[in-house]
DNA sequence: TTAGGGTTTG
C-alpha cells in the first residue's frame, strides 16, 4: 500500500530523473485513517485548515495544514520548504491537496504527516465541476485519470458533507463588532506607525453598517491616494497590522489586492459621550487560527478592475460576492440571498416577467454576458430552457434543510462532545416549558423537543451557556426546527441572561435572546437561452411568486422557440474565482 | 532543525 521507494525513483512531480517516467505502476495512496507511524506515504485530502508559510525558528519556512478524506480522519501536516514556491498554493479551506512522500509521525497521541526527502505537494480547487488544474507555482505536474477521479470524488464528498458551509469570509458590509473574520480587499493607503505596527487603509466595495474609525497620520508618513470620497461613504476601513505580519505589510503598495485571515473587529476606545461606536480592525501578532495576510496575485487586480467609486452600485456588494450574498440586512437569513433594491417596473409587450429601470444597465445578449468581466449588472431578454427544482413542495425544502442540519451538527460534534465530557452535565435549565440542552446528539434533541415542546441546544463558552452556531437550529419546537440568522442576531457577547428568558411563544423567546428567526425561502435555478448562448441563473428575489408562473414561461408541451420571452435584470459576480449569475430587480408582470 | 491549529485580543 505504501510508496516507500527511495528518493527519485517514483514518478513524482518534477523530481524524477528523465529515465524514470510515470509509466511506472500507479502511485499508491493511503486513506488518512490507515496511516502507520514511521512510514512514508502518499495521500490525498481536503484542506480543513491551513496556515500560510511563515518563518520557522530554523532555516525554513513552515506551513501547516489539516486535511481530511472520506475516512473521516483529520490529519495535521507540516511542510518545511526553503521558499514560498516550495509550499502549497492554498486558496481556501476546501482546496484539495495531493501529498507525496510525507512521513507519518506520532505527536501528542495523533499521527501527523511531515514533509520528508523528495516530498511534493500539489493543490487543486475543491469547487465541484471546476477545472482540474494543479494550482502550483512552477513545477510540472502530471495528472492522470486516477487523479481526476480522486479529486472529483473528494470534491463531491466534501460537498455532500457540507464541510465548508460555514465560511469565515465576509465583507465590510457584514462585519460586526468583536467578530473574527477573513477579508478580501484592496489596499488604498499605508502608513508605518512604528516598528511593531503598520496601518493599512482598505476597501472591498461594500459599505460597513457601523461607522468606521479613522486615524490621523502625518501626511508624509502616508503612502497612497486621497480617499476622502470613499471615506465619506463609510467604504474605507483601517487595519492595524502587528509584529510578525509586518514583514508582508511593509512591502505592500496601494492598489494591491489583499487577503486577510482572522482579522478582529474591534470597537474603538476613548469615545466622546454619545458618540457612536466606531469599528477598526486588528491583525494581531502570531499565526494562531491561521492569522495572516497575503497579497493576492495580479490577476485579481485585472479581474476586479471595475472596483471604483463610480461603478460600485450603492447597495451591491460588488466584490467577492458570495452566492448567498445578502444585500438587505433586514430580510436576509444567513443562507438566503435577496437583493434589496426595490424594482421599478418597465412595461414590455409580451413578457411574463419584467425588469427594473432603476439603474442604467446595458442590454446584453447572453453571449455578451458570458464574455463580460464580473461584477456586471445588465438587462437581458431570454427564454427558460429548463429550471430546477421542478417539484416545488414545502416538503422538498424541508429535506434540503434537514440534510444541511445533520452535516453541520456532525461537523461541530467533536468540540460539542469534548465540552460534554469535561463538564459532565447535560441539562442546564429546567423551565417547565423551555429547556436548554447541551452535549448530546441531534437525535436526542429532536426526541426531547417532541417530549417537552421547546428545546434550545446550547454549548458552554468560558463556562457560560451560549447558543450553538446559527447553522444548527436555534430552537426545536415539537417536530419543527427554527433557525436564527447569524447576521441579524446579536453576537453571543451581547446575549441576555438565559435564565431571565420566560418561556413564552417562539417569537418572544427569540426576541428575548436577541435572535432574529429565519424564514424558508424558495430558490429557483433557470437555464436561460436567447439564441446566442445559455446561462444558468439563480433567483431568490420574488422566487415564490415567479414559480407560480412556471407553466407560462416554461410550458411543458411547447418547444423553446415557442416559449415567451422574459425581460430580466441579471447580476454577474464571482464566487471564489467562479462566475455566478443571479436574476435581480425582477418581478412578475401584473 | 524548524512545528506539531484550537474559543484568540494593541
Amino acid at each position: 500500500m505504501l510508496s516507500t521507494k527511495g528518493p527519485g525513483t517514483s514518478g513524482l512531480d518534477g523530481k524524477v530523473p528523465p529515465s524514470a517516467k510515470r509509466t511506472d505502476k500507479q502511485v499508491q495512496y493511503v486513506p488518512l485513517n490507515e496511516l502507520k507511524v514511521g512510514t512514508v506515504v502518499n495521500v490525498y485530502g481536503v484542506v480543513t485548515f491551513f496556515k500560510l508559510p511563515f518563518s520557522s525558528k530554523g532555516t525554513d519556512l513552515v506551513s501547516t495544514l489539516k486535511i481530511t478524506d472520506e475516512s473521516g480522519a483529520k490529519v495535521t501536516c507540516i511542510i518545511f520548504g526553503k521558499t514560498i514556491e516550495d509550499h502549497p498554493s492554498l486558496k481556501e479551506k476546501g482546496d484539495i491537496v495531493r501529498l507525496h512522500r510525507f512521513k507519518a509521525e506520532s505527536f501528542n497521541d495523533s499521527v501527523t504527516l511531515k514533509s520528508s526527502f523528495g516530498w511534493s505537494v500539489v493543490t487543486f480547487s475543491g469547487v465541484n465541476n471546476s477545472p482540474i488544474v494543479p494550482l502550483t507555482s512552477s513545477k510540472k505536474v502530471s495528472i492522470g485519470e486516477f487523479d481526476e477521479r480522486k479529486i472529483c470524488a473528494l470534491r463531491q464528498w466534501a460537498a455532500d458533507e457540507s464541510l465548508f458551509c460555514q465560511s469565515s469570509k465576509t465583507t465590510l458590509s457584514s462585519v460586526r463588532p468583536l467578530m473574527f473574520f477573513d477579508l478580501t480587499c484592496q489596499l488604498l493607503a499605508k502608513a508605518v506607525v512604528d516598528s511593531t505596527c503598520v496601518l493599512l487603509k482598505v476597501w472591498d466595495g461594500t459599505r460597513c453598517e457601523y461607522p468606521l474609525q479613522s486615524y490621523t497620520v502625518a501626511s508624509d508618513a502616508v503612502e497612497g491616494e486621497d480617499t476622502e470620497a470613499k471615506d465619506r461613504r463609510n467604504l474605507t476601513a483601517y487595519i492595524l497590522v502587528y509584529d510578525n505580519h509586518l514583514e508582508v505589510a511593509r512591502d505592500l503598495k496601494p492598489g494591491m489586492f489583499l487577503q486577510f485571515y482572522n482579522l478582529r473587529a474591534v470597537l474603538a476606545k476613548d469615545l466622546l459621550p454619545n458618540e457612536p461606536q466606531h469599528l477598526t480592525f486588528h491583525l494581531h501578532s502570531g499565526t494562531s487560527f491561521g492569522r495572516s495576510l497575503r497579497r493576492l496575485p495580479d490577476e485579481a487586480l485585472e479581474q476586479h478592475k471595475d472596483l471604483n467609486d463610480d461603478e460600485v452600485p450603492e447597495d451591491v456588494g460588488a466584490f467577492c460576492t458570495r452566492p448567498e450574498a445578502d444585500l438587505n440586512k433586514d430580510e436576509v437569513p444567513k443562507d438566503v440571498g435577496v437583493f434589496c433594491r426595490q424594482p421599478e417596473a418597465v412595461e414590455t409587450d409580451s413578457c411574463t416577467v419584467r425588469a427594473c429601470k432603476q439603474h442604467h444597465a446595458q442590454h446584453f445578449t447572453l453571449e455578451q454576458v458570458r464574455s463580460s468581466t464580473p461584477p456586471q449588472l445588465c438587462h437581458i431578454r431570454a427564454r427558460v430552457k429548463d429550471y430546477q427544482p421542478q417539484q416545488l413542495s414545502q416538503k422538498g425544502q424541508a429535506r434540503v434543510k434537514q440534510r444541511f442540519l445533520n452535516s453541520m451538527w456532525e461537523a461541530d460534534g467533536s468540540r460539542f462532545d469534548q465540552i460534554h465530557r469535561k463538564r459532565q452535565f447535560v441539562f442546564m435549565n429546567s423551565h417547565e416549558e423551555l429547556k436548554f440542552i447541551q452535549g448530546t446528539s441531534l437525535g436526542v434533541v429532536c426526541a426531547s423537543a417532541r417530549c417537552w415542546g421547546r428545546v434550545i441546544p446550547v454549548r458552554a463558552v468560558n463556562e457560560k451557556m451560549a447558543l450553538m452556531d446559527f447553522f444548527a437550529p436555534f430552537i426545536f419546537y415539537r417536530g419543527k426546527r427554527f433557525y436564527g440568522c447569524q447576521k441579524c442576531s446579536l453576537p453571543e457577547e451581547e446575549r441576555r441572561d438565559f435564565f431571565a428568558v420566560e418561556p413564552l411563544d417562539l417569537l418572544k423567546i427569540a426576541e428575548a435572546l436577541r435572535v432574529q428567526l429565519m424564514e424558508y425561502r424558495f430558490l429557483l435555478q433557470f437555464e436561460l437561452d436567447d439564441g446566442t448562448g445559455t446561462v444558468d441563473a439563480l433567483l431568490w428575489e420574488n422566487a415564490d411568486k415567479i414559480r407560480k408562473t412556471m407553466d407560462t414561461v416554461h410550458p411543458p408541451d411547447k418547444p423553446l422557440e415557442e416559449r415567451p420571452w422574459m425581460d430580466l435584470c441579471l447580476f454577474a459576480y464571482t464566487v471564489e474565482g467562479n462566475v455566478c449569475y443571479q436574476i435581480v430587480n425582477t418581478k412578475v408582470k401584473e
